[in-house]
DNA sequence: ATTTCGGTGTTTACAATATAAACATTACTC
DNA sequence: GAGTAATGTTTATATTGTAAACACCGAAAT
């Protein structure tokens, strides 16, 4: 078996290192994160990680994945509790959205850093990480076919929705934009005008 | 002197390392990027660039800088080719910053990585970092004084096109987006379309 | 001009890290 | 119960960042 389930001397080691992946990251950021932190907080030796992950390349691609796991999972929750309205789940979602982000910024950072992804990523991470992606195209096709998105494709419109929101919560981590606005802003205030132009940008007044 | 500009033993080692360390990052990207090789590809010895930079991060940040600078200047060439028009030398220069940004993707990577410039960065850095988001801030409010751009805070507006643009190129250039529109639509016309909604958000017709 | 000295570069050394290889152990299969 | 593959450890090596000691050289002071 290659799958995680099976317990052998450590118990469920592969979980165990990507859990201690991602708190090491939380703890010291990306840079600090090592192969041999890693393995003393699971408690293995400083070899053990590689009888689960070739190198250190598929640790942190195994860490994205569950970030964008966790990261459907905070969404979809948001959605199946923001009724039925399409738009108001689209909303839902898209705020799951940010407060994920703008929570775990380390993490975040982790999950959009560089190509990795693109280098040695495989098939099915790029359609989990793209999962979120999908769904909000499915959201406009459905809130246009009520009208109450202006009409477009729907696939542009989303593309254009995720550039502003990870451009936004890219800047904002990294902290980019507070010294633009200063003192004459909360942040909260800079996001909700954020947000709010994008729903103007779909031609619906923010519900 | 501390400046770049005296000459020594190697006759600017420090501007030859920061050009080196560009190199480095558009051949091997971010990850590449070692201060052996910097300093082999200068021709000094492997401590010599310790003479010059405290450490590997100073050493990035100079590049980040020298990345800015760069920056800058093409899009103010850009903008002074655009005449007159203020909105004309918005558009132009925000085309040229999408130029430099897909034109060199693995350093603009570098410039917008992480949070090494609100860690380790000086006021300067940052505030060169920043100066063609001033730049369009000002832009903006010249042309809502000449009535062509929707009122509104050109702070808030100008942080809502960064954020997009950011997004957009930094998404493209990780490759996270050409999937979810295929063969359906070439890249330019991706582009545009983000452009165009942007122009769109400004209450403007695109020039 | 000679001396002196700070700035610049080199050599050597070391610690942390990624990773390979050889070895050890244990759980599951027969 | 023996055999084997999966899992973990120990040991070893190459790369890298960086410190320390040393060497050189150009300019400033005398």
């Amino acid at each position: 078996m290659t799958t995680a389930k099976a317990a052998y001397h450590h118990g469920d080691l592969r979980t165990a290192l990507i859990e201690a992946a991602l708190a090491i990251i939380d703890e010291l950021g990306p840079q600090g994160l090592t192969i041999r932190k890693v393995a003393h907080r699971a408690g293995v030796s400083h070899a053990a990680p590689y009888r689960h992950f070739p190198d250190k390349d598929d640790l942190i691609l195994a860490v994205v994945e569950r970030g964008f796991e966790l990261l459907d999972e905070e969404m979809e929750r948001a959605r199946s509790e923001a009724g039925s309205d399409p738009l108001a789940q689209f909303a839902s979602s898209g705020e799951a959205y940010l407060n994920f982000a703008m929570g775990y910024p380390a993490y975040y950072r982790v999950m959009f850093s560089g190509d990795l992804l693109a280098r040695k990523g495989n098939e099915a991470l790029r359609h989990t990480s793209a999962s979120s992606f999908v769904r909000m195209i499915d959201d406009l096709r459905m809130a246009q076919d009520m009208g109450i998105v202006r009409p477009g494709d729907p696939t542009l419109q989303a593309i254009s929705i995720v550039s502003t929101v990870h451009g936004f919560v890219s800047l904002a981590n990294d902290n980019r934009l507070h010294h633009l606005y200063g003192e004459k802003y909360t942040d909260q205030q800079v996001r909700d005008f954020v947000l709010t132009a994008i729903f103007e940008g779909l031609g619906v007044d923010q519900p």
